[in-house]
DNA sequence: CGTGGTTTTGAGCTCTGTCAAAACTGGTGG
DNA sequence: CCACCAGTTTTGACAGAGCTCAAAACCACG
């Protein structure tokens, strides 16, 4: 696997754009002096392979920046897309030694890497890692949890603008955009990969997205950029209750 | 909500059959005096529900015998099965004030009870609860994403394929049945909460129940009781490579 | 032997998948 | 600057798996 380092290989915990977000959030400045030894940074293109299902692990880590996918796939070649990770989520499983998903960048990636060993070492010692770790868990198990109602009783259109909406709440939480107007963002998947995500074919996912351009849920520029000019009108298209349950 | 406490209220945990799988699996017995001061039990009928999404929780527990269900329901009524209990898994989060999802009871069923706060409070002090916490937390998050492919990719036909062997598997596991010969079982769900946990109508799963009986892959005994002539033949119908790749 | 709940079976329809072709996009090289 | 190319996306026509609605069969229980 063709990886590259990053530029910011040196990069210090105190600076990361995740400090506060990820694993490590509530490690102090000696339990960082302690990562910063068993870490190391690796960047990934889009597109590229970060770990194959089966692949013996020799490290767990956070994304930094960019997004990743877990999928899993059958025999015959269909796909599942059962994970979508983000920046500060947690890749990798202390106490395991092969990974069970395909890991693929997306997105052009960053990872802050921890050698397994020493950092199930670090877990026994240091509790509120563990602790937090749970938290994390707990809260990707709702989730996937959600992620299962809609793979099992949304239509492709509800699914749909699911996708959209899980996608446009957390770019709207990593820019901080607090404002109340129209949300605007970059879809940051192929149509392959939604479909993969949805459980559909990439042929109906084009559809019903052209259908939601079509009744002005949504509004695109390119095959990429969208626009949402009413959020509320999307989350009756998700089929969710308005309060919105949130996919992470 | 219409509880009755169980008989063997006064249950030591030395004699508790889910003692080396629970969350508890790791205490010692100084840990286990202090967790039977917080803790009770409570029996549910078969039908009955234990707790409704959005109602306040004042306990954490296990299943003790018997088996309860997770259930998601969107406001038209369309409803998704998005965890299936068994004996030793864990009911509630820890830090959550209320339930994300309706808690039901498909078999009648023993629950072991603890207090929220004074386990919330016990987790802190003590590590390895946390820890062996995060492991069926893991767990549970695989099967989960497992059961994403069901739901996603699987024909109906798979998806029954699929959940027979679980239960069989399952089933094998707790009776500890080492035989290499012919399993056979009762069906914990009627054919509706089949229905709900695979994402198809009561119809289909009736229809495909009724193809694979008719193509030998399983054998009926009235509706509910089981058997299967040969593993391997049904993890082939169910679309898994054969080393099985569990659902929990 | 009714009664209510569960399960099976049937007939028709719809949504989504399949297969195929066309349109669009960005990049490369002449 | 344009032609070409590979990858992605859209659109179309058709078929089929699974859903809906309806009725019948089965089962346990009083």
């Amino acid at each position: 696997m063709d990886l590259h380092n990053a530029s910011f290989n040196s990069h210090d915990c105190g600076d990361c754009p995740i400090r506060h977000r990820a694993v490590c959030a509530r490690c102090d400045d000696r339990e960082l002096e302690e990562l910063e030894k068993i870490k190391y940074y690796r960047s990934y293109e889009a597109g590229q392979t970060v770990i194959w299902s089966g692949d013996q692990m020799d490290f767990v880590g956070s994304v930094v920046t960019g997004i990743a996918t877990l999928t899993q796939t059958m025999e015959d070649g269909r796909r599942q897309m059962v994970g979508l990770l983000l920046p500060s989520d947690f890749v990798g499983r202390p106490g395991r030694p092969a990974a069970a998903y395909d890991v693929t960048a997306t997105t052009d990636l960053v990872m802050c890497c921890f050698r397994k060993k020493p950092f199930e070492d670090m877990m026994l010692r240091t509790p509120h890692i563990g602790q937090r770790l749970l938290e994390m868990t707990l809260d990707e198990l709702d989730a996937a949890r959600e992620w299962m109602l809609l793979l099992g009783r949304k239509t492709a259109r509800e699914k749909i603008a699911s996708l959209v909406a899980i996608i446009a709440r957390r770019d709207a939480s990593l820019t901080l955009d607090g404002t109340k107007g129209p949300l605007t963002f970059d879809l940051p998947l192929t149509r392959e990969a939604m479909a993969d995500y949805l459980g559909l074919t990439l042929e109906t996912v084009s559809r019903q997205i052209s259908a939601l351009k079509r009744d002005e849920v949504i509004v695109l520029e390119g095959k990429r950029h969208v626009t949402i000019p009413n959020f509320d009108r999307l989350l009756e298209e998700a089929g969710d209750d308005s309060d919105g349950g949130m996919l992470v």
